[in-house]
DNA sequence: GCCAACGTTGGC
DNA sequence: GCCAACGTTGGC
């Protein structure tokens, strides 16, 4: 069982979004970075918990919890011509990109970046370090208490 | 829209 | 393998 923090543009997929998704769940498709593609393929497994992270928005910060409700598999969206996320280099028998399927859980409050910033326990977070910019990023146990407890507040 | 930081590409 | 040029991310 780990932890995660996966960052989704709400103009694409907002959390709301994945909660109005049959079975609140969604195909993380999209990843088009090897760090993250590793981390969801060789980190991830059925029940980690994701805190859904809204990026490239007016207020950034975490609007939800979700979990990694499937093992990884390829992203069918390399193959799609018609897709953005098309890669002309991948191959049906040598996938290059692979996704997970996410549940979403519940919405909380947002808790903005900016007060993640202010919180000590949370300074080591991955997301918070200079110049990140990583979409699925670890996040420790310790990190991931410190939030669910700002999170009921 | 700006721009810092990081990632990728491709010539050599 | 180096590295310049270019592309992307994402906060502000």
């Amino acid at each position: 069982m780990r932890y995660w923090l996966m960052k989704s543009e709400p103009d694409e997929i907002s959390i709301d979004d994945v909660l109005a998704a049959p079975k609140q769940t969604i195909p993380w498709f999209g990843v088009r970075n090897y760090q993250a593609r590793n981390f969801m393929r060789d980190g991830m497994q059925p029940g980690d918990g994701v805190l859904f992270y809204h990026s490239s928005c007016p207020q950034p910060g975490i609007a939800g919890i979700a979990e990694v409700v499937s093992a990884p598999y390829p992203d069918d969206t390399q193959f799609d011509p018609q897709s953005h996320y098309y890669d002309a280099k991948a191959k049906r028998e040598e996938p290059r990109w692979i996704c997970v399927d996410v549940k979403a859980l519940r919405k909380t409050r947002l808790l903005p970046l900016s007060e993640l910033r202010t919180i000590a326990q949370l300074e080591d977070m991955v997301v918070l370090q200079k110049g990140s910019r990583l979409s699925i990023t670890p996040v420790t146990p310790g990190q991931w208490k410190t939030i669910a407890t700002l999170l009921k507040e």
